[in-house]
DNA sequence: GGAGTGTAGGGAAAAGCCCGGG
DNA sequence: CCCCGGGCTTTTCCCTACACTC
């Protein structure tokens, strides 16, 4: 397997020039402050571990992040001059490093700024979603003295993982999860492991739940118990059902945070924000134009096939 | 006008995971 | 404690329609 590509801090982070800065409105300023989340959020997470916990501070309060004089990068650490760059610098070339020992997280996203999955609760800009990083990612950062002031007793340590636990007995000791009972936490233990005592006889798949082996049944027997009372349309699973009824009722609760356009699915949305992101991961392998939606590129790829045909006539003319 | 492209609506299938009740 | 059903969320793939540009 190819070694992934080492990725420079420089290659995720823009600096601002303070005219640049002037220019942005107040929505353009936030998505700038949740890219820079984000991407703090991926360092710790890849192992960096001198994370800027005063930036992240900084970035979650909305502290004015342009000082005159100086780039953004420069601006946030009055007094350390451009050490927080020169430090995400150093790191140059962040290799993915050994993770094994690094448990999973869901990143968050501009999209969804600061959610953790494990609760969907979100983290408002005066909240410590540094301090959340710290409950995925189970390191002892490199704290600065002005973050650890503002947190001067030790609660910075896990609150969030604490949160997790409150009322609830069993704790994953992989990623911290809490459940209220056991059982429940053995099952999920099984994402971790692996195991997935129930297989399907016909094709081998197999799954940690009966509930989840008998659903993928249906699609073998072609049962579909669940029937839209308004056009009679069936479906295999419930939510599936629920997803069409939307069609119905005209409900869109997915709402892109950039433009407000709501959509009835997820993933539309998440498709329509590649508009916003210039994201084109599907490329044609004949011409490398690269495309948005893996339909455009299919309808693209017919235009070669096209070409393709006009050169065969080409070619039989030629031979005549 | 036609070809090519950007974008969005929606269908279909499937899987992962959690919760609560029996 | 386990089983089970139900529910929520997400992903992937696909077809199609409409608007726009060249």
């Amino acid at each position: 397997m190819q070694p992934l590509e080492s990725v420079t801090f420089e290659d995720v982070a823009v600096d601002f020039t303070q005219e640049e800065w002037a220019l942005l409105d107040t929505s353009q300023r936030k998505l700038f402050r949740d890219v820079m989340l984000e991407n703090i959020s991926h360092l710790v997470f890849v192992g960096y571990q001198h994370c800027k916990l005063d930036v992240i501070f900084q970035l979650e309060q909305g502290e004015e992040l342009w000082i005159e004089g100086r780039g953004f990068f420069q601006s946030h650490s009055p007094g350390r001059e451009s050490a927080f760059k020169e430090e995400l610098l150093a790191t140059q070339h962040i290799s993915k490093k050994d993770t094994s020992t690094i448990i999973p997280m869901t990143f968050h996203t501009p999209e969804d700024p600061c959610e953790c999955n494990d609760l969907g609760e979100d983290f408002s800009p005066s909240s410590t979603l540094s301090q959340h990083l710290l409950t995925h990612t189970e390191k002892t950062p490199n704290i600065s003295k002005q973050y650890q002031k503002s947190q001067s007793d030790q609660s910075y340590l896990n609150p969030h993982k604490q949160i997790h636990s409150r009322g609830k007995s069993c704790e994953c000791h992989l990623c911290g999860k809490a459940f209220s009972n056991c059982s429940s936490l053995r099952r999920h233990e099984m994402t971790h492991t692996g195991e997935k005592p129930y297989e399907c006889h016909i094709c081998g798949n197999a799954f940690i739940q009966s509930s989840d082996l008998r659903k993928h049944n249906l699609t073998h027997t072609g049962e579909k118990p669940y029937e839209c009372h308004l056009c009679g349309k069936a479906f295999s699973q419930s939510s599936n059902l629920r997803q069409h009824e939307r069609t119905h009722t005209g409900e869109q609760p997915y709402e892109c945070q950039l433009c407000g356009k709501t959509f009835s699915k997820c993933s539309a949305l998440r498709r329509h924000e590649r508009t916003h992101t210039g994201e084109k991961p599907y490329e044609c392998h004949l011409c490398g134009k690269a495309f948005s939606q893996c339909s455009a590129l299919r309808r693209h790829e017919g235009t070669h096939n096209g070409e393709k045909i006009m050169n065969v006539f080409s070619k039989y003319s030629d031979l005549r």
